[in-house]
DNA sequence: CGCTACCTTGATTCCTCTCAATAAAGGTGG
DNA sequence: CCACCTTTATTGAGAGGAATCAAGGTAGCG
């Protein structure tokens, strides 16, 4: 089952329009805990996710990590610097995944308008990677899990009458190190907004957001 | 004085090719404290840095900020997102630009060469951000502090016989927003690497690099 | 020369990490 | 389908590090 051509077409923020003659190259589905790339590798293509997610993570010698980004629907992935992947990317669910050759974005040769979005992807991308450094900068755990699952809302989550759904397809882990934070505080934390009132856990992957407004002026670094 | 077309070409990493036909607009120069551009205006120019240093700063409601990035001479500065500028950009000291024209850049009849070396650029800068959230994630202050004197080491830095001087255009406050950390702890951490034999301070505003292999290995989050 | 802005240093508090134990979830094989 | 095992999440107690609050010190500038 192949996706249409406009879901496929990585710039999930606005809509965009027609296809071109691009070649298209066949999705690749991977399973939970399978690799798309290696850092070190070199970039033959750029993934935009179709559905799943995954995740992009540094890794450094002494074991330590820093996960960089996550990969919605829409997010395109895999952006290639001095011609090498420069994180790991690896499924964290069952994820579905548009190829597109590198070669044929950079290459003048290659389409153009191809090539017009590619480069809008990546400077979205600069500007997503700001907004994750607000994330790091000095905030308190709790403005950073509640900004983190405000931003997750806004990417997945789905409403069900007047409450939000946010599904957490990573682990408690995954979300301490891309918040710079350990497993026990992300856990405790997400606890305390649950006593709060604030969230409710359906299982632990899932979230429903009670109180938004609640949620957003804790994720505000201002007032309480 | 104009600088030497290869000065001017935004890929300071490596070492670039020719010059093109482009149109080449005047420098900008800037005084200390000047705004180049500020969060929300419309781009009309990306600039390179040229001389001096600036600062890119994303504000925030609660009067707070993050220094999303420093740039130094070969840098590019003002990446577009949706046709606006999300940073602050202010001169650190007087500061000498090279403007591009976005139009001239993203426009298909634009310079095909120009083109693709604003791509990489983009591309680097992808690559630079995910390097300043290592920094920020979960590591020590002494860390942050070692591993940024040795970015700025290789960027900035001037060999002075066997010892290595870095110049520290910015304030502790700055390096602190950089780094998610207080200006207390900042000056705190160099008197302590001051302390400690690894760097000296010539000034306020100049580092010597005294043992170099030391602070390398502050800086990794390792071992001791 | 005094003012202002910035940096340094000190004392204390608070938050997050660390270490450790328990609990829940997921997976496997009988 | 259940018992077992492994992995992951939660919770607690305690220690450590950076933030905060506060006071001097230094440098630059009018």
């Amino acid at each position: 089952m192949y996706v249409t051509s406009t879901e496929a077409y990585f710039d999930n923020p606005q809509p965009i329009s027609a296809p071109s003659r691009t070649l298209r190259l066949p999705e690749s589905r991977v399973t939970e805990d399978a690799f798309v790339f290696r850092q070190g590798d070199p970039v033959r293509h750029v993934y935009q996710v179709l559905s799943g997610a995954v995740r992009l993570t540094r890794v450094f010698e002494d074991g330590g990590q820093q996960l960089v980004a996550f990969g919605f629907p829409g997010d395109l992935v895999g952006f290639p610097c001095s011609g090498q992947h420069h994180t790991d990317c690896q499924a964290l669910t069952a994820t579905r995944l548009q190829p597109f050759r590198v070669s044929q974005i950079s290459a003048d040769t290659g389409d153009r308008e191809l090539r017009c979005r590619y480069l809008e992807a990546a400077l979205r991308e600069i500007a997503a990677m700001q907004d994750h450094l607000l994330l790091m900068g000095r905030r308190s755990a709790v403005e950073k899990v509640a900004a983190f699952l405000l931003m997750l809302d806004e990417r997945t989550g789905v409403k069900v009458g007047q409450l939000s759904h946010v599904d957490l397809p990573m682990s408690r882990k995954d979300i301490g190190d891309y918040l710079g934070l350990t497993t026990e505080t992300v856990s405790r934390t997400l606890s305390q907004l649950r006593r709060l009132g604030v969230i409710a856990l359906d299982g632990i992957y899932s979230v429903i957001v009670v109180r938004p407004d609640e949620l957003r002026s804790l994720a505000s670094h201002a007032e309480e």
